[in-house]
DNA sequence: CAAAAGTAGTTGCGTGCGCAACTACCTCGC
DNA sequence: GCGAGGTAGTTGCGCACGCAACTACTTTTG
């Protein structure tokens, strides 16, 4: 195959920052969460619930929105339903189906983890960057996700 | 404390379609690499070895720079040793350390990935972005990664 | 309505990684 | 130059995750 076009500067510039600083930024961000008893997969499993409608999702949306495979899902859970923050319930329409339903600690408990994470995406990232690469950003992983949904 | 500062609808669009599509770009970049034999973690490594004088590094530095443990790295390297496309050097002037030296197969190896590999982040990243969301990107991750490096 | 195909969730197993402990070696202070 | 403390790499252990296989239930098809 034809060699493809290289970087341009400018391009690696963007290519190499970026990956060599989002995954320290994901990091850094998750360690904040630790004096929650949180890591970043439990925080992001009680946001999405407290998202939802009824704060409840079924199982397999919710691996979805996760991007976590079922079974990592049912391994995940274990952790927050013995916590008491989430509890399961049986869907009575399909009895395939069950719900992961956010339970008022676990909703108390994201209540008050959410700020510092706030304060934490502020401080690492938003508050780093002008209001032009704000916008930039949020266009630009736009297109990209949705290039990787159409793929 | 003081509720923070909520994210604008820019600030959140950002954050958001970072945190939900990063990850994924990252994944369908590597699964390119899978024709090859190589995960994106195997790629990392020879590449930051074909780009060091000699094509070898020691292991403490490549760890660092692959943001490995030395645990880690030491179970990623049987990977690449046991495939020949790595070699365990030892230093001759500091007896607890040791050097990972490309070899001509790795070399070679990765020479065949790389136009591949460019070719996906291209692909799937860098061909949907303007001009100046390149640029913002570069700069935003700049900054980014400064401020971790300096907490 | 019965059989086939599909879907939801769990479980067994393998992998990749970090942490802590350990060995071996170097370096620094006295 | 000897002991204390630091550094490089490996090993034991535990955790999170994906894949494949399995169970149970639902939907589709003839």
């Amino acid at each position: 195959m034809a060699s493809p076009k290289w970087l341009t500067p400018a391009e690696m510039k963007a290519w190499l920052g970026f990956i060599t600083s989002s995954a320290d930024l994901v990091r850094a961000i998750e360690k904040d969460l630790e004096p929650f008893g949180l890591d970043g997969g439990d925080y992001q499993l009680l946001a999405m619930l407290s998202d939802a409608p009824g704060h409840r999702l079924k199982m397999c949306d919710l691996a979805s929105v996760l991007r976590l495979s079922r079974s990592g899902l049912t391994r995940r859970m274990e952790g927050v339903v013995k916590a008491k923050y989430v509890a399961r319930v049986r869907d009575e329409t399909d009895g395939r189906a069950a719900f992961a339903q956010l339970t008022p600690k676990g909703f108390d408990l994201l209540k008050r983890a959410a700020p510092e994470h706030l304060k934490s995406v502020r401080r690492l990232m938003i508050d780093q960057l002008s209001d032009s690469e704000v916008k930039a950003i949020g266009s630009a992983f736009a297109k990209i996700g949705k290039t990787l949904r159409d793929e």
